[in-house]
DNA sequence: TCCTACAATGGACTTTGTCCAAGTCAAGGG
DNA sequence: CCCTTGACTTGGACAAAGTCCATTGTAGGA
């Protein structure tokens, strides 16, 4: 846990209480979370806490690549911080609940270069929709 | 173009001016628009048409399947008119400019099936993101 | 310990989208 | 051709998600 914040020190970050609660709130969780999520919990440890630290905060780290955003919902961006494993999700149409899945093949690949009209492609976000066996047996 | 209108008939839709201005903006422009966009375009031919009729019909062509809608952006969805042949986006970072782009494999069948936890997939929307010529230049 | 640049605060503001009660109108029946 | 009716539209209020900024606070180096 405290991985994160030595990498986060080591990068010339400021260390404080706040920061350090988002990144525990983070850390903590191996689910999706949106921003007011993410500033619920942390208010839980750290009263005083504003939305405004917690959205920074979340901006950052997504800069630095500790934590990424992922918008398979069209409400609110989700904040997944499993972002050394390069994975994908699978999203329930019925009731929004996400998994992250991996795929056989990198999908990046799967463009070809007559299809890239001169970009310079770095990701891809690969997200699945379908059912989950609850929703779909409520069908 | 009066396709869409046509099929949209066959299937008990009432036309109105307002329907008709709106499926008329999204299948004059092979962009991807967001919402207040084609609500901006569908003013300047009915001055008087709400939002909320903008949004409600793109919902019910989206419901239709006559229209996609994209979350590429995390501000605004963005609505799709080539809903009938599937295809994917690239996004470019520095700009947000959308293109559709094809891949060379259905990217559906990359999901194993130990790696479906029991959901019934039904579809798989596909973003690459990168830097499109110019703003590549730029950085 | 003191300073100072960086961070946090909170409240106003913006953007995007939804809801609803009341008015309007397309289209089928007479 | 006109009437009727229920589907459609309207506009304004509301809500959710996020940004901005001037002010206040503080981490960490000298």
């Amino acid at each position: 846990m405290s991985d994160l914040l030595e990498r986060l020190r080591t990068r010339g970050w400021r260390i404080t209480a706040q920061r350090r609660v988002v990144a525990e709130v983070l850390d903590g969780e191996h689910v999706h979370l949106t921003a007011d999520e993410v500033h619920a919990r942390a208010v839980e440890r750290l009263p005083e806490i504003s939305r405004a630290t917690v959205y920074n905060t979340l901006g950052e780290l997504v800069q630095l690549g500790e934590v990424l955003e992922v918008s398979t919902d069209r409400r609110a961006k989700r904040y997944d911080p499993n972002a050394h494993r390069p994975h994908h999700h699978l999203v329930c149409a019925g009731c929004g609940a996400i998994r992250d899945v991996h795929t056989a093949d990198d999908p990046l690949g799967s463009l070809p270069e007559g299809e890239r009209f001169g970009f310079t492609v770095l990701d891809v976000e690969v997200t699945f929709r379908g059912l989950c066996p609850r929703c779909a047996a409520a069908a």
